[in-house]
DNA sequence: AGCTTTCTGAATGTCATTTTCAATTTCTAG
DNA sequence: CTAGAAATTGAAAATGACATTCAGAAAGCT
């Protein structure tokens, strides 16, 4: 299933509206580069699409989130970020404290020791946040 | 060395001033249940300090921080949070959706297997951020 | 003790996010 | 097809955590 066809399904199960806007709200966020925050794909939007508002944007990113075909990332710059979430494909990221570089990995060692750390607590894990914060290999040779 | 020290050579180091604000809030700081917000420790200070404001507490935080001897902590409800910090012993955090209830972990195979990840990505670490979020299991009887 | 520098605390500013509200659009039911 | 209830939109304003300003107070060097 498709993650235009998730989102259709959500808004009907919710009995919200499909709009214009938010189809090309979802069109441009399939489309994006991942990572990016609501103001990104604000402007990048405002380029074909100038009358949608900042607000919409919003909230429309946040039904992606709900429905599950969005991450929302906050790596402690102040601003929310998003990416398409492909359901079988969980990962984590590596940041670049200088240039802001984003790179993703996935680990599943790390996956499986999360777990049983989880079970030694008996904690019942939804999901998790694993960054890891430095600098890239470019940044590290010019500093 | 312990943290009062590490702060007095800091707060002199920089040519800053010790004040008896700033030597009250490290006394609740080290004293006070770990993980708590800004406005956590301004409350409990409130009650034998009520002169002491807001803004200060803020600054003295930060202070702590800069100097090493707390630990800034984001779980992604809009607060920050503050533990004291051990140099010698690093942790990572569960963190319960439905009570709050925080508990730390470590396990260093996680963390040798992060070293790979970086490495393998010619990233130079700095830090990380590793939170697992579920019900812990009091709240998962529950529910 | 004098004097320069830093600090304090109340108030205000900042900034991303969220909410409000009147006008508009969707879509169900007749 | 159409009326009307319900959801949506977008501009503007509100919110809330954090950060800064500034005048008076305190620290601490000499």
């Amino acid at each position: 299933m498709d993650q235009v066809t998730i989102f259709s399904e959500y808004v009907r199960r919710k009995g919200l509206k499909n709009t214009s806007q938010r189809m090309t709200i979802l069109e441009a966020f399939l489309g994006s580069k991942s990572h990016f925050s609501t103001e990104d794909l604000y402007f990048e939007l405002r380029k074909d699409h100038p009358k949608i508002g900042y607000a919409t944007v919003h909230r429309t990113l946040k039904l992606f989130a709900e429905c599950g075909i969005a991450s929302e990332l906050d790596f402690g710059d102040g601003q929310t970020r998003f990416e398409p979430l492909d359901v079988n494909q969980h990962h984590d990221h590596l940041v670049c404290t200088h240039c802001g570089l984003i790179v993703e990995f996935t680990e599943p060692q790390i996956e499986k020791l999360q777990e049983q750390v989880a079970a030694q607590h008996n904690f019942k894990i939804e999901r998790h946040r694993h960054e890891l914060y430095g600098l890239c290999s470019n940044c590290a040779k010019q500093s």
